[in-house]
DNA sequence: TACTAATCGAGACGGTACGTCTGGTCTTGTC
DNA sequence: GACAAGACCAGACGTACCGTCTCGATTAGTA
């Protein structure tokens, strides 16, 4: 007997333990070998699977790797909200910094982001099943800030993520150098003035 | 009879037709169609030249690509000293943006960071050909403002440098969102404050 | 349920129509250009099959042509043994002599036998396939017609062998000269003298 | 000054040395690798001669191998005319199968017949060359003995010829089997009946 | 207990790019 | 001029990978 509301397919069902095999292999054959040099025959043989029953499931390759790495990462970030907003920015930049530079995701997401410049379905999936999340957590908690004059009132939020992001991204795909909290500690210091409300006496100076 | 100091090099001379024809065909290819669909059978055909010829000067399609995209963007940016440090990064960085948004750039350009991504020997030419010269403009730029007093004293040039230039790299390589003059303009806005010398009073009680 | 015996392989079986695609066209190509000239690919492209395909079952060009010709001349040469020694000899070699000088099979045996000369597998395969069947016939026929006194006691088969076929051979790859029934009547008429039995007087001498 | 008679050319004379320094590499490459395997590169380096200077005075590769094999070749083979007509042709076949056989002219020479079979100028070279001079040698022989009587009347020297060369070059070309002297002796041995004039009585038995 | 329908493994297939190699030509500077 | 050196064009080679396909063998649910 089947879950009631699903229609019943008949047949024999999906196997758990394929789709499993050739995540695992994927996600390991990545992290060894990158993104060339990994074929889909060898993600098939590794997993011990047929080549056609990747492809019954996945569109190609990148496909796969996408879903692969999806299982990787799919621990929360989660945020905490206690402090202030300073402290709060500072605790989701370090995360994401600490994320990005574990190696069994830098390398795969790497090579995502790569491939994502020929394919813009997997650009898309990317945004949208990784990206996305964690702008979202940092708009939310930057755009709230404001409101409640914590940050300053003419700040673009989209565009201190940006350069925030930004330079994450630049050390993960330019110049290669590590990413850790003390890099996004750096980053907060930084640009930290920046975010600040301005003080009431130059902000009458300003606005006189 | 040869030039002094050139050693004389037996045998015919390497063709400069054939390497210009290599390089612009590459680049137009590139422009057209992208990195991956561009292969060097298209590029040897379309530059009136034979496979071989490319094998014997490039070892891959990416180093070719490299200097392609070289002599594309040989033009020296020049960025005028006349203003104050804040008006002088500004232009910078709108000359940057709009570089990378150019047509003729912005493709092959984003198909040689995805490439480099797999090739360290074309992620260190890219770093040390493209990226160096314009951070070193920057970090020149950056670090006299703060020692003339112009900038904050606790800057940090680097991290100034990733933030900005990674929101331009963000851009371009994840969100895929235009790279323009305004959006210079907008990153320069939000982190000016956090430029700026900090206000008297403040900077005469911490020097206190 | 398959024929017991056979070991029921997994897997695609192989296409009997790309096979003999590959065959066909290699025949044709072969006949048309020779073998130089006569390309992989262009098999490939002429038998709607892809290059790969045909690596996967021949290793190398001269290979394919080995099974081409083979089809083509799979059709046995029947040696009737109806009347005399001398007269079946004569048959046998009029046949292999209006063979060889077909247009469908002169040029690609050529090509095989040339071939040959620096690829010993090919040698040997063309030496069982088809040199050994011709020469075991009028081996047999030979050994057979000296028992029976039809022919000299002290005949070596082999070397009129040799000397009769050698003589197709010599026009077929060295004189290039036409090889039809006469000049298998022309050699036949030559040799005769040498196979007969020696006359009754010379032997008895002989065998006093 | 030049040899009066000859044209006094300007510029320099052809190098004797990189003539003969071509056809040495040539020969020894030639029975060392055989013929495919065998580069014009591969020439030029070992003869220390530049690829230009083959191919301004050898048409093709064919035609230096031809040159090589001519040079490697050039003693003449005696034939004396001592004895009777049948000694005399066993001595000449003796000679050319030991020639054969001989470890510097098997491999070139079989290379070259290999070679001719889809290079019609090759092939009338060759003939023109060696194969002629040797058949013109047996078919004076046979066609004096002939006349004198010495062998039978209705011989056909050529045919002759055809098949007792051809069993040396069906050796050479096709079985591979070894030719020397006791092979030529075979030869002669069994067809030796068929060139002996037809005794008295049988001759007239037969004309009766 | 069959029957049905979708899965699975294995692996052959067409297509296409790769990077290498060779043949034969052309272009330098030197002798 | 001839020569050594070596770059050049043309084009075949054999390999690799992708994504599709065709098999026989499983493995559920349905009859």
């Amino acid at each position: 007997m089947t879950t009631p509301g699903e229609p019943a397919t008949p047949g024999r069902p999906r196997s758990e333990r394929a789709r499993q095999a050739v995540l695992t292999a994927a996600r390991e054959l990545l992290t060894d070998k990158g993104l060339p040099g990994l074929t889909v025959d060898d993600i098939a043989r590794s997993a011990g699977v047929s080549k056609n029953t990747i492809y019954r499931w996945w569109p190609n390759k990148a496909a796969v790797l996408m879903d692969a790495f999806a299982e990787a990462t799919s621990l929360k970030l989660e945020f905490p909200a206690d402090g202030n907003a300073l402290t709060n920015l500072r605790t989701q930049v370090r995360q994401v910094a600490t994320l990005m530079n574990a190696p069994r995701a830098r390398r795969p997401f790497v090579a995502l982001v790569a491939a994502s410049q020929h394919d813009p379905e997997l650009a898309t999936a990317l945004r949208e099943r990784f990206i996305a999340t964690r702008r979202a957590g940092a708009h939310a908690l930057i755009s709230k800030a404001i409101e409640a004059g914590e940050f300053r009132q003419r700040l673009d939020a989209d565009i201190i993520i940006d350069m925030i992001y930004g330079a994450l991204y630049y050390r993960l795909l330019v110049s290669g150098a590590p990413i850790n909290a003390d890099y996004a500690d750096q980053l907060l210091d930084n640009i930290e003035p920046a975010l600040r409300p301005e003080p009431e006496a130059t902000r009458k100076i300003e606005t006189a």
